[in-house]
DNA sequence: TTGTCAAATAGCTAATTAACGATGTATTAG
DNA sequence: CTAATACATCGTTAATTAGCTATTTGACAA
């Protein structure tokens, strides 16, 4: 599968949508995050799995496939990963 | 459905990309129409089923996709369907 | 009318994708 | 060391999508 191919597929599902929409304002959307600002160093799964109202493990692939298309990128600290926006690919794509 | 998420999941489809990719040229990819020239009165299924090397129903189902989408339009003449990229709607996208 | 061709629709099966719960791994807290 | 937390991976099931054949519809042509 092509690199495009694969990236609009990413983009073609309801909730990986909601994730990229939410993360271009995530100050906005995760105010609550105690480990630190998320337009700083991004947004954990936690925040993000209670947002979508999913099962974690659902919405981990769900980053998964975003990560592997290049729209997020994943900062790990701790036992936390926190997602942010890859501006780049997005504005590329 | 959000229209551009509906959007989206029409170009998440290898042959329906292709389709759209072919419908930018299509004299150089149709030249062989003989009811008229594709750059002006669009392309025929048939033709478009021979290149994908697909059944007709199955190429007739992702034309259906991409026009719901707004990516071609349809024009009909005589017992052929012809169809065109509406450039407005790429563009827009 | 009858036949034929182009395309669309219907109905089915196979493949892909999305969801879940259970479990595994790494890290921190006590 | 043990327990708890945060996340990822695995295995399974449900839903969606993609493909096919068979059939129907619509438009000419004889």
């Amino acid at each position: 599968m092509t690199n495009r191919l694969e990236q609009t597929k990413a983009l073609a599902g309801e909730a990986r949508l909601a994730v990229l929409t939410w993360l271009a304002e995530p100050d906005r959307h995760f105010a609550h995050q105690e480990t630190g600002k998320p337009s700083e160093i991004g947004v954990c799964v936690t925040l993000l799995t209670e947002k979508l109202s999913m099962a974690q493990p659902t919405v981990s692939r769900h980053l998964e496939l975003l990560r592997r298309a290049g729209f997020v990128s994943v900062r790990k600290i701790g036992r936390w990963s926190f997602f942010r926006r890859n501006e780049d690919a997005i504005k590329d794509y």
